[in-house]
DNA sequence: TTGTAAGCGTTATCAC
DNA sequence: GTGATAACGCTTACAA
């Protein structure tokens, strides 16, 4: 087993001096034809690389970015790395994937272990605890100590810092409008509890839709689902709301659900109940995930654009980390209140399919 | 902005030698117990914490795990990726994420950028592009630089190292044997192109079943889908396919599918054409995932158990990091015959929902 | 009890 | 044209 090689080790076999071999290798004209070449076949030949943890230390950046997620296993967030991926790689990054389960510990935890020097930069998107506590005191010790964060999707104001969002709200406006346009008298939000703030906006979205048609919004037609307890049935329980709050409000002939497992979890207890879709109730969900696309019917929904929202994210942590950071640490350092710091909004589309007329 | 303070700072500050700091933060009791409560007290306040780069360095270990995989956008992998997260973390370490994308070039290009010295080890599962080039050499360059390298799911035995598999024949040979026990006569495979090796074990383990059962395998019977070219409307194509299938073979009244995506398509068409599942026809999958639970009707299928599997890989691996490494490196050094790698099999089981009766 | 120095692998500056 | 030296941040013999 051959270790990998070093400078010092060239530099030894070949009776030179370790800064000859470096430059050699970094073809300065400051040294000779001849050592050069022979340095470089040398280097070639055990397949030198210079070590990325020296050239860290040395250059006091890595190179890396550091993706904090609530979850992996979820269709949206894995779009968001591949977009983010996809670019850090090309911009020559890595990437290092840290996973906060939706615990404000393990988000403090993994921010923490990430901070010490393992990345250059944070793209993020916040634990649902750590929303619920309201609690983003590590956010803002990071940005302090210098580390840019690009917070994505679940982002927050209390935090300066550069933001990819999509544009929640008009999302449902469409959604909503869309549901109207096709004839419903009577749209049911399903949604999720107030402090998920993606979900409040997209409620926020249903009323505005609603107020928009002169449409008298009625609170028995909205759903809010407590998802804070990730129990085994969950499913179950899903369902058994659904269903009961389908069999409460039997006039529903439209459904506007925030995700597309609620919107799914709808479309199944409608058919339950012999209702037919898109007959007698329209669905759409938010999200595009496999879910939707494989639905029977196919479920329209509100896309989200995952990808893209990673590859922008991505390009603006970068941007930011090789802009001349005089001007961030100025910002930084005075407070100043005219905040130079992007939000970017991803406009939503509506992918129509087989659960609408 | 106050960036992060490093020993020297500290050293500098309360008039002492970074040594004196270093020994009094390890908690040393060569340092007096004065300074080191003075230097404790100080580095608390300001947010003392050791620069991991520099530990990397130094120690010649970083502590992070690289794990390769062909995709992201994957049930069955991210679920991989939580299952070493999770160990990983409880074990100190960090996870750094690459994706090949199915494509050759692009596993080695990664492989490189994280094999000079960002990470200790790799968890990987290859490249279709990979297998079908059958090209290992930069799985055994990475072996030979002294770096371990886990393989999960799809392995290949020209790569000697440890590997954690799902027992991809048997679950097959369970899956078949339950269709047959369920009265099955004419049972057919959708499956994937030989190369990929965990589609031709699940071939196999379908060919297996109907021996045991003295049934004659019927070559109509079986549907392989060519899913190397990554096209737009693969999924129209897909159905189209299986839907040809399906009308050539009237008889079909259970199926067998080496992917949920397949065996959900399955469904789908044989109810376009008026069957109903699973009185006329009962289909099983392969990998649990999203789709088989919300699918309608639900999907009975052989669960993969990913994250278990990316447990497993993620304790072989540290337990091989953190093992005296002299055996290792004697084994690679004297390409010694007996191999001591570790294949670790996960059991398969069915996960019974509406598909089957 | 504290400090000095070497070393991890690089690069950049400066001297010869 | 080549080499010595310092520095990045840390730990650890060894010296004082």
């Amino acid at each position: 087993m051959k270790r990998k090689i070093t400078l010092k080790q060239i530099a030894r076999e070949l009776d030179v001096s370790i800064s000859t071999v470096s430059k050699a290798l970094s073809g300065s004209k400051e040294i000779s034809e001849d050592t050069t070449q022979k340095i470089q076949a040398f280097a070639k030949l055990y397949n030198y690389k210079p070590n990325n943890i020296a050239l860290s230390l040395k250059n006091r950046k890595t190179k890396t970015i550091g993706i904090l997620i609530p979850e992996i296993v979820h269709h949206f967030f894995s779009t968001v790395i591949r977009g983010i991926e996809l670019v850090a790689n090309k911009r020559g990054y890595n990437v290092i994937v840290g996973l906060s389960n939706e615990s404000f510990t393990k988000e403090i935890i993994n921010m923490e272990m990430l901070a010490n020097g393992s990345i250059d930069g944070f793209i993020l998107s916040i634990s649902k605890e750590t929303l619920l506590k309201q609690d983003y005191h590590h956010f803002n010790a990071t940005i302090n100590q210098g580390m840019p964060i690009v917070m994505f999707d679940r982002v927050v104001n209390e935090v300066e810092c550069d933001k990819v969002i999509v544009d929640d709200f008009n999302g449902a406006v469409k959604a909503v409008n869309k549901l109207i346009q096709n004839a419903c008298k009577n749209i049911a939000l399903i949604t999720t509890m107030d402090y998920v703030s993606v979900g409040r906006l997209r409620t926020q979205g249903y009323l505005e839709a609603l107020e928009n048609n002169k449409i008298v919004a009625d609170s028995n037609l909205i759903l809010k689902i407590d998802d804070s307890l990730d129990v085994e049935n969950h499913l179950e329980i899903l369902e058994n709301e659904i269903q009961k709050f389908f069999e409460l409000n039997k006039k529903i002939d439209g459904v506007f659900a925030v995700n597309e497992l609620y919107a799914v979890t709808a479309m199944k207890v409608a058919k339950k109940l012999g209702l037919s879709i898109p007959e007698d109730v329209q669905v759409i969900g938010f999200t595009d995930g496999v879910l939707s696309k494989h639905a029977t019917p196919t479920l329209t929904t509100v896309s989200q654009h995952g990808q893209k929202m990673g590859e922008q994210a991505a390009n603006l942590l970068i941007d930011r980390l090789e802009s001349d950071n005089t001007e961030y640490d100025q910002y930084i350092v005075n407070n100043n209140p005219k905040s130079d710091f992007i939000k970017l909004v991803i406009e939503t589309e509506i992918i129509e399919r087989e659960s609408t007329k």
